[in-house]
DNA sequence: ATCTTTAGGTAAATCGCTCGACAAGGCAAG
DNA sequence: CTTGCCTTGTCGAGCGATTTACCTAAAGAT
């Protein structure tokens, strides 16, 4: 079977080479008559353009470059496959690929997401492993690569960006536990993403200066992973260093049931004894027992918008973006009014 | 910013543009000297030649296409997570890109999965989502394509593949428990995929020989998602219909630790009343309570060798593939001798 | 001193497609 | 019967690399 070329569409359906191009692009320079002669020949030898001709003419690839967070079991994260799967909805609607990337030490070492875009391999660049140190990202400041950091944000670097509002979720946590009465909490936060700490520390600040009496707020760090076992650690540490708080706020639902489970093994009742809440809202928050009270991040959301705002950026009909999304509160079983109030 | 070529880099050196493609693909035909002067323009200007350009000479893309299951939560599953590791680490050692996709039924309708290899988007396709309707595979038999199933087979098609060997798992899992002298056992079966159903008969087949006495074998289907979930209402079924058993096995570790956490909910010490074992030894099945025990299977090692296989094939050092990978057992405090047995 | 090698470079022909400029034919208007 | 405009198609100049011969000068062989 021999690879067959525009040229042989073109010899054997009678048309020029420009003609099958135009076919071949929808082209309405075209009539329908020509469109469908052209067609019954390519789809007779099932004919796809050759890409890399395409991508060579056309001086674009098609292509999104996705890179993740090089954590060993990052595709065991809920969170990366809401996010991705948004991102290949859009992608593909849009006639673009991924291209998928591991924000391996090597990958950052060889400076492989600057050789992406100059290459040429893709596009844009959609990047979900942001942490406080990816200061390496400074080369899009101003660059003419088109780049988009999603579901996280770098003060102090002018870069695109579409992610969830975490100043507005932590407020809207704090408002909830202290709508209830609470006035002593645990904050176990993540402080590795500065979108972790936009979260601490909107969440200290909404308790400071709350109209009906300030909270005291203890926080610990939740770890890198900000996984289940890191909040169940952190749970520890703080009853041990605060024993008479009502409720643990974290900064996202893993730690949050690590914390629940912690208070399980060592017989503090949820909600009764403490309050427990996080953020995120994935399928397990639901299905723990008591249910998880909340903030809800629609991951997939974002993807769908990062992906619609990279596109715009490349199109150029955008030449920046801050987006922050919504986020909204789900209430279940976790949280209740703290001991003691009325 | 002007975007350089490599005539640019050519012209600024003082070499011709043959040598600065020389040197940019390492070929011993340049001396050091001039290597180095051309590397320098190279350095300065941060060039990276355009890979479309490059593919179309030299046809080949570089590019792996990598396609996963269309499972909502597709990326929550460690499974994949393991396997993608291994694949990226090794197509990236070799300079090979990772252009993913999902199956969703618009990518199966459209064919996508041809048109990526037919248009030299990719080099090589690895396939990670195969089930047992997955008839349009055939099209890859006897085909110039380079196509490799991932941890699947596809018994009555000639497709390459690289996949753990569920047989020898299923032999393996049947023979500690039967060893155990457990002779009453429920099996939580995953039947919508071929290695699923090679585990169910080669599992049902030793326990049928099994020299110091045959067990009899109840099996239930655990669903499509091979889910905690599912494993949680097998369990519930398999108790129901056959209420003496003495084990459970299931087809993966996370139907298996649905199946232990409904006998915890219903009063059943494991492994005292029943013995629970699963397959794969994710990270989970070390930390509930017992220990699962369970038949390991290294899917990083399924990826790192799919990869290396996908590769052979298309350098053409081989023409078929059709590894399967050992697996192991591992013993943990969830089995143990059947009750009544000495 | 002459003839081979060999090492190091280069010219030029592709690779397969896109797209702006141009052409031909048909038809309405002047 | 021109002229001008529309519609539909075609020409051909790139796009930016790779790669195969071929070339030249210097080193080795005799």
């Amino acid at each position: 079977m021999k690879r067959r070329t525009i040229k042989d569409i073109a010899k054997e359906s009678g048309f020029s080479l420009s003609t099958v191009s135009l076919v071949l692009n929808n082209h309405p320079r075209i009539s329908q008559a020509t469109r469908d002669r052209v067609m019954a020949v390519v789809k007779k030898y099932n004919f796809f353009p050759n890409s890399a001709a395409r991508g060579l003419a056309s001086k674009s690839s098609k292509t999104l470059s996705v890179v993740v967070p090089n954590l060993t079991r990052v595709f065991s994260d809920i969170y990366l496959g809401e996010l991705i799967s948004g991102i290949y909805e859009r992608a593909t609607s849009q006639g673009y690929k991924i291209l998928l990337d591991i924000a391996t030490s090597q990958f950052i070492k060889t400076q492989e997401y600057t050789k992406l875009l100059a290459s040429r391999r893709a596009d844009g660049m959609l990047f979900i492993a942001s942490d406080i140190h990816a200061d390496y990202l400074g080369v899009f400041e101003d660059s003419p690569y088109k780049f988009l950091l999603v579901n996280h944000v770098f003060p102090g670097k002018k870069l695109n960006y579409v992610s969830v509002d975490y100043a507005a979720s932590a407020r809207t946590a704090a408002e909830h536990l202290l709508g209830l009465g609470h006035r002593k909490i645990g904050l176990i936060a993540g402080t590795n993403t500065f979108t972790g700490l936009q979260f601490r520390d909107e969440f200290l600040r909404t308790c400071k200066t709350w109209p009906a009496g300030a909270a005291q707020v203890a926080w610990v760090d939740g770890g890198e992973e900000w996984s289940q076992r890191g909040g169940y650690a952190a749970a520890a540490k703080l009853m041990a260093q605060t024993p008479d708080l009502t409720a643990i706020m974290a900064a996202n639902d893993r730690m949050a049931i690590g914390a629940m489970r912690w208070l399980a093994d060592n017989r503090r009742e949820v909600p009764e004894a403490v309050s427990v809440m996080g953020v995120d809202d994935i399928q397990l928050a639901a299905y723990v027992n008591p249910g998880l009270s909340t903030v809800r991040h629609d991951l997939y959301q974002v993807g769908i918008e990062s992906c619609n705002r990279i596109l715009q950026l490349i199109k150029g009909e955008i030449t920046e973006c801050s987006d922050l999304l919504p986020t909204s509160l789900v209430v279940r079983g976790s949280t209740d009014r703290a001991r003691g109030s009325k």
